[in-house]
DNA sequence: ATAAACTTTCAATAATTCTTGAAAGTTTAA
DNA sequence: TTAAACTTTCAAGAATTATTGAAAGTTTAT
């Protein structure tokens, strides 16, 4: 395969697997293009590579920024913004666990700690069940939570070494 | 909290979480709903209990059947069908895991290995980068498949006695 | 057979989400 | 200043996704 089919079939494929995990199409579109891109590019390259209009890469791209996985450059003697994504695939890898810890399992979590106030007659069935799966639901989002934040602290070579290692 | 509002507010944050992730938003609620139901409930019930159509309701319902999420119960000298819900919190995990990755998953690992067939000019950056971009992505898809395979197989406190054990 | 009870289908419609593009805003150089 | 270069905003429209509901299909009892 060519370089340049490739570099489409990348970016069809990392587009198609955001939307399966509500990340909109453009915005996986847009890191997977800077991912594989070695220099920084410009909104205007952007939006001529992805045919995308200029609001849509603006907002794009600032919504790339917000979730840490981009930046910008400043060349030496241009008005013009240089974007460029963080290469190093574990750092991505904790941000984009950062960012749905905090945006959704966090509250995630507060609801489930208000339901767990629940009252109501421990002899009704119905009461019982609502309060086991929410509990039940409760203990594994704070076991998910735990392992997300050693990951947010861990080195990638610790972290796949050790969770590697201990499943044989 | 009374648990009838309690019920509401699961549904709904189950339903939101869900959208966030790439599921339909009824889909996740109609989970919800059996889920904390002592007992299996009719589509009518369910349509119902929503506010949905039959048509929804049907299809949403067999979509979370092909989920392995919920399943079919018929009541002795009954017409209709009757749909409840696995409630064990770790074998809905595993059965959300085991589709996603291969709905999802494999699929991306299979476009991944293609493209590391790429051929181009080992001294021009863009292909470099290229390269080293799709091999570290493939490199940990391959331990995140590894990781799911082992959940899949696993104990549930197995599992997290040894994940959290490991991060201490 | 027939009809009642129940389920499934799917074209039409509604709701949601995404994208556009032009106007307004900002910054810089001269 | 002024104007060119560049960025941001956002209302309107397009595209996508979800939902409805009535008709068609199926099963069961009589």
């Amino acid at each position: 395969m060519e370089l340049a089919a490739a570099k489409l079939k990348f970016i069809e494929a990392w587009g198609k697997l955001g939307s399966e995990w509500g990340i909109n199409r453009t915005m996986a579109q847009v890191h997977a293009l800077l991912l594989i891109s070695s220099e920084a590019l410009t909104t205007e390259e952007i939006m001529e590579e992805l045919s995308i209009s200029r609001g849509n890469a603006n907002m794009t791209l600032r919504d790339l920024i917000g979730w840490g996985l981009i930046e910008k450059q400043h060349k030496a003697g241009e008005r013009k913004e240089y974007f460029f994504a963080d290469k190093d695939v574990w750092n991505i890898s904790r941000q984009v666990a950062k960012e749905r810890k905090k945006r959704e399992l966090e509250p995630v979590l507060k609801v489930l700690n208000e339901l767990s106030t629940v009252v109501g007659d421990e002899k009704d069935p119905e009461f019982k069940t609502f309060k086991k799966s929410v509990n039940d639901i409760n203990k594994l989002a704070v076991n998910v939570d735990k392992t997300l934040e050693t990951m947010l602290k861990a080195e990638e070579s610790w972290f796949w070494g050790s969770v590697l290692k201990v499943f044989k």
